[in-house]
DNA sequence: GTTGAGCGTT
């Protein structure tokens, strides 16, 4: 009933509550979450935002190019990870 | 204290 985004181009201090509050207004964000490196643990400027299923095109379409922070961001259907 | 195309951890 989920479907999960991936949002990319993110400036390096962006932090999982910024992609809720960006997600929020344009449907039901379930959770977010940034990739951050596993020795250094310093973002790596990309994320991913777990929406509604019905809203998840609309986000998509919405937030795709969108800008913040002055940086576009990218948004898209991420991939399954767990093999869907 | 840095970097800039991409697809994530139990």
């Amino acid at each position: 009933m989920t479907r999960t985004l991936y949002v990319g181009n993110l400036p390096w201090a962006t932090k999982p509550e910024n992609l809720t509050e960006l997600f929020s207004p344009y449907g039901e964000v379930i959770s977010s979450r940034i990739i951050t490196d596993r020795e250094t643990g310093r973002s790596r400027g990309f994320g991913f935002v777990e929406v509604n299923d019905e809203d998840a095109e609309r986000m998509i379409e919405s937030m795709n190019g969108a800008e913040f922070e002055g940086r576009q961001l990218t948004v898209n259907e991420a991939k399954p990870r767990q093999g869907e």
